[in-house]
DNA sequence: AAAACTTGTCGAAGCGGTTCGATAAAGGCG
DNA sequence: CGCCTTTATCGAACCGCTTCGACAAGTTTT
């Protein structure tokens, strides 16, 4: 069996409470000579403080909860392990573990919410709810401290981090107006997230500005997931040629990468015959037909930043921060001036 | 504050242990009347018990651990994710948590030992470290029960679980023979992985078995990264047109992706002067310029099994079982018989 | 009817730490 | 040299829950 801080206490000749000083640095302080004895022993029985034991006593147990929903691997994969990897980054280097908690359904967290706030956690970072999800708030009512990435929560007591997604979509609009296309269809994510609409807002943006007709753009509801793309871009090809848009401007990187491979079933080049663009930037953006145009997330950055927030306030900093990490255009091979 | 025991023994005019017979529906047997009346109050309070409290005075904390490394997120993606969701798919089942821990490099696996072994876990998951790692063994000596995946451990009390990647690679390789290839080139993974070791000899064990000269191969070593497979592929590419392979068989998706991009740029058609074939099965390989041919492994399983067979032996189950699960060829349209 | 269980409950100890109050020894100061 | 402060240590209480021993009351067995 591990050895106890009482084993540490009676092998070194003091008490309890002592080695807990020595261990801890403090709260007293511990003459030299004790300090050392008892490291010497800690060390010779190789001992490792048992974590729970310290949680309960100290009401924390250096964890944070990840909660998310295992949606569709096609669409989560690179997204949510890259967001992952910069929660566990800035948990490491805080010496804080993570959960993870993971559900069917968003519908499920709610039922759940005794499960987060039994003390194994100090802190939740909740990724890519549906928009403004009411369970959020329910969390500072039990006083545990959250943070929500992928929409800027309308609450701001509500910590998150996001990209402008609005900005985003505006830019990757005016691009492709730039190039001098004028039919332009959207391709939206679920509804039900906020990316989606946001994105939305800012192509409609970018066209009103243009002082552009109504008439020129498609908006195409959907999904985030390549299959939604497959099938909006067959749809948009058996339009008459005279009406059909000269680019697809695609709400993500996945749906994109589903967009062009109908294209290419239907004998369509990209992006000779049409432009295709993505949001994301993930891997697909790489190893689809033609390389995608799209628009950088930071992910790592974002679960960074998150955690750093939930980080700062479970340690008692007040301030509640929302914040938008800037995203940028990447002009690949999957688009260009339309030809007609 | 949340509601402790006490409150609800307080409230309900009963004491502290038998506000825990109710909840925990025993040790000791409850009057009826009792019973309803501390599940009343409980609700009314909104009890929800500490699951640190619980977790030290049991010695069980509930809560598996998983031990991996963020190496590359264009290798580790997909592939990581749908373990990560078989592990806590199963997790969910049985009502435990799963916690993570990530490290840059598995050299840094050793020297946090303590941390995993803590009290915080019950057990551990590791997922893909470097072949046969001597650390593995330590969480025996240490008596935290460990399953090792991805690869099948030598020492038979170490419960692993993968597929057979000999005999996937095998099957892959005649595959490509029975296509007609003659001369292949074998793009390997990482030397360190076993997987690549294995299924550099189910390559070898086709050739040898079809009594091919060893001329006709190449065994071309390198990462499991896509990178890998795109610098490998020019290389082949330069090679006179009467020596070079007709076809490229990659030890992963990731590298035939790779490879696909760069035969692309060298106007090499696949699969008319070129077959390319993976494995893995990863969604990299339906959004490829030809859509891959490869070797399905079942992530989800994979995790699934692995979560089943630790928590099993988590609650006693002294055997220790190491499992090869079915992997099947997809055929897709990279491959095609040689035109040569 | 006495002995032997069974049922239902309570108090106390324990899990492995942290931390507060008390206390003794050592050091500083007029 | 007393008085006060600082330093170093200990014992005990506590975190919130589980579980064991004890015991009273009711139920069987012999």
């Amino acid at each position: 069996m591990a050895a106890t801080i009482k084993d540490l206490a009676r092998e070194s000749g003091v008490s309890p409470s002592t080695v807990s000083y020595v261990l801890n640095n403090g709260p007293r302080p511990v003459s030299r000579r004790t300090r050392e004895k008892v490291l010497a022993i800690a060390k010779k029985l190789n001992y490792q403080p048992n974590a729970v034991a310290r949680g309960l006593s100290r009401r924390k147990m250096d964890t944070i909860g990840i909660i998310y929903t295992y949606l569709d691997a096609d669409n989560t994969d690179y997204y949510f392990i890259s967001i992952l990897h910069g929660i566990l980054g800035a948990c490491m280097r805080h010496s804080q573990a993570a959960t993870l908690f993971t559900s069917h359904a968003w519908e499920d967290v709610p039922a759940n919410m005794p499960l987060y706030c039994n003390g194994r956690c100090d802190g939740l970072i909740v990724v890519a709810p549906p928009a403004y999800s009411g369970f959020v708030q329910e969390f500072s009512a039990r006083e545990m401290p959250v943070v929500v990435i992928n929409e800027i929560y309308p609450d701001p007591k509500v910590a998150s981090v996001d990209i402008d997604n609005e900005l985003a979509m505006y830019e990757m609009t005016q691009y492709l107006l730039s190039l001098g296309h004028r039919r332009i269809a959207l391709f939206c994510g679920d509804a039900n997230q906020s990316s989606a609409v946001l994105r939305e807002r800012g192509f409609r943006k970018a066209f009103a500005e243009a002082k552009l007709p109504e008439e020129l753009f498609q908006i195409v509801p959907g999904s985030y997931r390549p299959a939604s793309g497959y099938q909006n871009a067959l749809k948009v090809v058996k339009q008459p040629e005279q009406q059909r848009p000269t680019a697809l401007c695609c709400a993500s990187d996945a749906i994109a990468a589903g967009a062009m491979q109908a294209l290419i079933e239907c004998g369509i080049s990209v992006p000779d015959q049409m432009s295709v663009t993505g949001i994301d930037d993930v891997p697909i953006a790489l190893t689809t037909a033609a390389p995608l145009t799209s628009i950088r997330q930071p992910f790592t950055e974002i679960g960074m930043h998150a955690a750093e927030f939930l980080l700062a306030r479970i340690a008692g900093d007040a301030t509640v921060r929302q914040e938008l990490l800037p995203a940028t255009l990447v002009v690949r091979k999957s688009s260009a001036p339309p030809c007609r």
